[in-house]
DNA sequence: ATCCCGGCGT
DNA sequence: ACGCCTGGAT
């Protein structure tokens, strides 16, 4: 399938040039990066920016802090971003996992396979926070894969029907693009832009759309008006 | 009312 | 496959 290569640089051009450069992770330094990754599991970003807000404030955005405090206090603080009592336990158990095995500089020296290992042995990091933590927190070669990306891919018409699990989604991605970690972190941002802004759960705007010559989904509702 | 850069337990 | 976790924006 030398097609799909194509496909996807296609898809890429197409968004790269009517929205730029993302510049991702919105929010700096790993451990915000980290933090950001949990907070925002089916979560709006604005709402993830005030809890991150929070504990910059309180000044507790660094290792030691974060496992020093309390579940609940720490939940209090992270309450804008909803889910806080189950976020506020799983950042204590990510905030634990990388205390207990030296500190932040240690995962980032592990190889992408050990790492993401070692983050999905985390009970609350599941594969897509495991890969953003990888890409964005870490600078590995590896694709993340959201709900934005299925519903953009399903509705291209690349993904039609088929009901692929996130290892075949990121497999699909990973063998046809280039293992560059810009590139991975620009077409994952790329597309969450494109997710937000036309390609919506619910009423999308796909007259809108940079995507729209090439989209199934836009043809077949063209047909309808 | 419905959705938001998910993940877990049943 | 489904219910749950939760506040905030539209």
């Amino acid at each position: 399938m030398k097609k799909m290569r194509e496909i996807l640089e296609k898809v890429f051009s197409l968004l790269y040039s009517r929205f730029g450069p993302q510049h991702w992770w919105p929010g700096d330094g790993e451990l915000e990066i980290i933090v950001g990754a949990v907070l925002t599991q089916n979560t709006s970003w604005r709402n993830v920016e005030r809890a991150i807000w929070n504990l910059k404030e309180a000044g507790l955005l660094d290792l030691d802090s974060l496992h020093k405090i309390s579940v609940e206090e720490l939940a209090k603080l992270i309450r804008p971003s909803g889910f806080y009592r189950i976020k506020a336990a799983r950042l204590k158990e990510l905030i634990k996992a990388l205390v207990d095995s030296g500190g932040i500089e240690r995962f980032k020296r592990m190889g992408i396979q050990e790492l993401r290992g070692r983050l999905l042995e985390i009970d609350g990091i599941g594969p897509e926070t495991a890969d953003s933590i990888a890409l964005y927190a870490f600078g590995k070669p590896i694709f993340v894969v959201d709900a934005y990306t299925r519903r953009i891919f399903s509705r291209l018409g690349i993904f039609e029907g088929s009901d692929l699990s996130y290892q075949e989604v990121q497999r699909f991605f990973m063998e046809n693009l280039d293992h560059d970690v810009m590139k991975f972190n620009e077409y994952h941002a790329l597309l969450v832009r494109l997710g937000k802004t036309h390609c919506t759960k619910r009423d999308p705007d796909c007259p809108g759309c940079p995507l729209k010559a090439i989209c199934s989904f836009f043809k077949e509702r063209s047909l309808c008006d």
